[in-house]
DNA sequence: TTTATATTTATTGTATACATTAAATGGTTA
DNA sequence: TAACCATTTAATGTATACAATAAATATAAA
């Protein structure tokens, strides 16, 4: 049943691993022997994960990419509209349940370790876009995560004031069903989040 | 200087075009010994093409996809998001020369042959896409536009009513820089496209 | 018959050799 | 020196052989 993954799949986890540690610099060019080399395999598999990563838009041209603030900014753009409708549905159809799931997120990101509340307030977004109940949405949205987290300097965000009392209003409006309400303070909300990854830059 | 395309794109075109003219049903597994025998090439740049076409969404698990009604209200609903976004930086921006390029569209779906009326008629949206400055919704849209091919049916479509209309009051609301009227306009428009393409389905 | 377990066959994954193309180097001439 | 071409070197594209896995078929026991 737990199939393992295949050395295209590490190679794959540990490129993109490497450059978001920045072993690899931005610009820096990829070649494939190099990389086979220090993975240990052969060049078929770190073809399929370059090709993945270049998909991901974290490699173009063979290079690792060097996002501008632009490319931040235009990924916003799209993030904001996207979330804005999931978030639309979500304070539409979402149930009990669903929003109980809403509310563990906002708690365990009030008194977890760092790790802890970083993935929760991830999780928290992934709650909601999944509400969609569009996947071509929601594959769109998985798209971009890479080159948000490679622009996202994890140790400066962790303390990016408000964010919580932001997710718990948006909890708020989904839980009233009030959807112009939410689609504005989700939208307001991923644009604090912009301008506070760029001025953190 | 032009660099003649490769096994690997050619594949990608030829197998495309096969979905595309249903030479593989939907549904049918594709697997790469048979279309490399097919295509007379070896396995790898069948594997490429295959892995750019899952991408595009048109293959799925090694299956011609077969896109449901709802695949087909997802891609749209990200779709009038993204150009309803696109339309209003078109509204705000737009030079006289990229409107020219506009009204030449309008003008050529107006009196043109079936195939040059499709042309313009997608080259009127993709000026008006292009015109967002946004690399990251260019690429979103554009990757959507397999499966919509597939899942219209051309021969049809070239008759859906009052599509020209459409685009020239899309054109008007661009010019005079109405950015909510072209909005709307631009959602409606698509809306129709939607219900045209479902109800001749 | 049905279920379960081997055994074969088909398909995909990986490594590697060779072909082709692009990049880099070095020498020659204006 | 700078610009050009030739030659080498490196990198990617493609074919193919072999390995590992998944699918299909056959065989045996309940």
């Amino acid at each position: 049943m737990k199939q393992q993954h295949s050395a295209s799949d590490t190679a794959y986890e540990k490129i993109r691993d490497a450059i978001f540690e920045e072993k690899y610099e931005r610009g820096e060019k990829l070649t494939e022997v190099k990389l086979a080399d220090e993975l240990g395999v052969s060049r078929t598999p770190v073809r399929d994960a370059m090709r993945k990563l270049e998909e991901e838009g974290l490699i173009k041209d063979k290079r690792v990419i060097n996002p501008t603030i632009k490319d931040l900014m235009n990924t916003f753009d799209v993030r904001m509209l996207l979330e804005g409708f999931a978030v639309r549905q979500a304070a539409r159809y979402m149930g009990p349940n669903q929003i109980e799931g809403l509310q563990r997120c906002v708690e365990t990101a009030k008194q977890g370790t760092t790790e802890e509340i970083m993935e929760a307030n991830k999780e928290f977004h992934d709650i909601i876009v999944s509400a969609s109940n569009n996947d071509v949405l929601i594959d769109t949205i998985e798209r971009m995560q890479s080159v948000i987290f490679l622009f996202r300097r994890t140790v400066v965000y962790h303390q990016r004031p408000r964010l919580i009392e932001e997710h718990e209003a948006i909890l708020e409006a989904i839980r009233n069903h009030e959807e112009d309400k939410a689609e504005a303070l989700m939208k307001s909300h991923l644009k604090k989040d912009l301008d506070f990854s760029i001025h953190s830059w």
